[in-house]
RNA sequence: GGUGUGGUAGUUCAGCUGGUUAGAAUGCCUGCCUGUCACGCAGGAGGUCGCGGGUUCGAGUCCCGUCCAUACCGCCA
């Protein structure tokens, strides 16, 4: 037995007792004449002491120990003379009589501490020592306990989990798929599941009605904060449900994990708003509700008084910045630069000063009286002292600018606190979105998710127009998960393959097994999946998922601690029959 | 594919309009130290300024290219 206290587990009632302790040597204090080791393991942190009633033995072990050693000690448990109460077991130390070097270990490479002084990509290279300090280790305990609270729920709710394959078929819809080489099959690929979707719907043609799976995802696209190429959802779906069905029980499920894992409670239902409202209102179809600041059109208001910009504009909108008539002309430029920048694209900002006075000034005064600038105010609820900030030109353009910089003076305003959660159900989707450059339709959310019943009849006129039974659940701005009603009538599955542009042949050569199951007896169904890594890294108040994952891809889509993806042996490629043909 | 930011000691960073031998902190090594817990004190070692080219009497500093990291846009049904 190698250790018979954990360096977290020793209190004061433990005084006396002769213990084992084993773990990494986190710091070592030598004041000469006796020697203090912190001893370090993921339960927590015990000082040892090694006195002048110690050996010489152990006194020479002492004296050679180095960060990270692994080490294994044996003494007493004592109260200490002057306490730590920083440290959870600040009230003990172990007088060690015996201890033995169990493993040497080099100087790493940075500190194993809370604020480590290593960078990011160092830090991703020893990933394995970055995951002994405490934020990390916080970080993976928090993802262990809502994985168990998933499936706690999950499970007592009547949902089985059940495994789905991993090496499937590559489907031309979505996203780009990682694909791997079949020697059996040669000149044949598989795929790399983009998500089980296909797969759980076949469960609930044979009748397994509540299946969920926290499973691994691939998608072979570039990398953001929140998106790795591998990434875990959790995966559900439902049989003999409608959409109210759905969002009942997966609201009833977040606000478990809440509970249990944040201690968060919710008053009464999340709010749902349409995709239309959260367009007009926010700009975005995931909307941040922990503030207001919501849109005001203004078209009516401002057309037709000889300022171009407005009179050529599409739409006009603005929003009210609580307290900020004060804004400097140097604050109001860093706007306009903001909204200017390509990535928001605005071609400029124009503001109203809500004077504290009552009265308006603008950048417009040339083309406004008072009466107009008051107008404004009114309709977009001023109150003296505020800044009315309005951005104009195409909608569609125009609504997720002025969606960026409500997000930005909301943070500015410091209106997006990291405690506060605000989630929501968006619903009511488009089915399709039309896509210029190929000049096809696209499913919004895939190509299984079914019309509105009463937009059935759209399909045939004005596709564009059809909404979806598709909802997305959203936390503070963050798209957290979604998933929708699906079809489960082959005939109305075709004519969706159809208006995305696939022949009969091609849709029964891609989904012809879905197809094919549809025809003997396909329950309704319906489900969601929840993006895992985000939902971590949203209870752990970090924008980056990466700290959530234990072994994360950089922004390449390397992992740079195994340095993959690497070359493989000629005989490799040789035994797939694949010729490499690289450019360059 | 594009834009921004960054790359200087093991590590985190400073280094001004180009100018003597490139600094600090921390870590590391040596010695001293009986109550430390960010221990303290004294001393020491440690640098291809990412890489390549250019401008210049002179480049860590300016210019071009390139690589790497990172955030975002495109992309992500």
């Amino acid at each position: 037995m190698y250790r018979k206290h954990t360096c977290g587990q020793l209190r004061q009632s433990d005084t006396d007792k002769q213990t084992t302790l084993a773990g990494w040597v986190q710091k070592v204090r030598n004041l000469g004449a006796m020697t203090f080791i912190d001893l370090r393991d993921r339960y927590g942190i015990t000082q040892l002491v090694v006195d002048e009633t110690a050996s010489d033995a152990v006194k020479k072990i002492a004296g050679e120990l180095g960060r990270e050693f692994v080490i294994q000690a044996t003494g007493k448990v004592v109260e200490r003379s002057s306490k730590n109460p920083k440290m959870e077991t600040g009230d003990i130390e172990v007088i060690v009589s015996e201890m033995i070097i169990l493993n040497a270990a080099d100087t790493p490479p940075f500190t194993i501490e809370d604020h480590s002084d290593g960078g990011d990509d160092l830090r991703m290279k020893y990933r394995y020592l970055d995951l002994r300090r405490n934020p990390l280790k916080k970080a993976m305990m928090l993802r262990h306990r809502m994985a168990q609270e998933t499936r706690k729920f999950l499970d007592s709710n009547g949902f089985m989990e059940i495994e789905t394959p991993y090496l499937i078929k590559s489907t031309p819809e979505g996203a780009r798929d990682f694909v791997v080489p079949s020697r059996m099959n040669p000149g044949q690929f598989y795929a790399l599941p983009q998500s089980p979707q296909t797969f759980k719907q076949l469960l609930m043609v044979s009748g397994y009605d509540r299946y969920f799976q926290i499973v691994r995802c691939f998608r072979d696209e570039d990398l953001r904060a929140d998106r790795q190429p591998e990434f875990t959802q959790i995966d559900c779906e439902m049989a003999f449900v409608d959409q109210d069905d759905v969002l009942s029980t997966f609201e009833q499920m977040a606000k478990t994990m809440f509970g249990n894992v944040l201690g968060v409670e919710f008053a009464g239902a999340f709010p749902r708003m349409s995709y239309a409202e959260a367009m007009e209102k926010y700009g975005s179809d995931k909307p941040d509700i922990r503030f207001g600041m919501t849109f005001s059109p203004l078209e009516n208001l401002v057309k037709g008084r000889g300022f171009p910009v407005f009179d050529s504009a599409e739409y006009v909108g603005g929003i009210c910045a609580e307290g900020c008539a004060a804004y400097t002309r140097k604050q109001i430029d860093e706007l306009t630069d903001f909204v200017k920048r390509p990535q928001i694209g605005a071609s400029g900002l124009v503001y109203i000063r809500h004077e504290a006075d009552g009265s308006f000034k603008s950048s417009v005064d040339k083309f406004y009286t008072p009466d107009d600038l008051r107008a404004i105010g009114t309709a977009t609820g001023s109150k003296p002292g505020d800044l009315i900030l309005i951005l104009a030109g195409a909608k569609r353009k125009t609504l997720s600018a002025l969606g960026e910089l409500r997000l930005e003076m909301g943070k500015r305003l410091g209106l997006r606190n990291k405690d506060t959660f605000a989630p929501m159900w968006v619903v009511d989707f488009p089915l399709l979105e039309w896509d210029e450059e190929s000049g096809r339709f696209f499913a919004m959310h895939h190509p299984f998710t079914s019309p509105k019943k009463e937009d059935v009849a759209l399909l045939d006129t004005d596709p564009g127009k059809v909404r979806a039974n598709a909802y997305d659940f959203v936390v503070n701005g963050v798209e957290i998960g979604g998933g929708s009603i699906r079809i489960h009538d082959s005939g109305l599955q075709h004519k969706m393959f159809g208006l995305l542009g696939f022949t009969p042949e091609e849709a029964q050569a891609q989904f012809g097994f879905l197809l094919d199951a549809f025809r003997y007896g396909a329950p309704p169904h319906g489900g969601i999946a929840f993006g895992f890594d985000r939902f971590c890294s949203l209870f752990g108040g970090s924008d980056s998922i990466r700290d959530y994952i234990a072994f994360p891809k950089n922004n390449a889509g390397r992992d740079v601690m195994i340095d993959s993806p690497s070359p493989i042996a000629p005989a490799q490629l040789d035994e797939l029959q694949i010729a490499l043909d690289l450019k360059e």
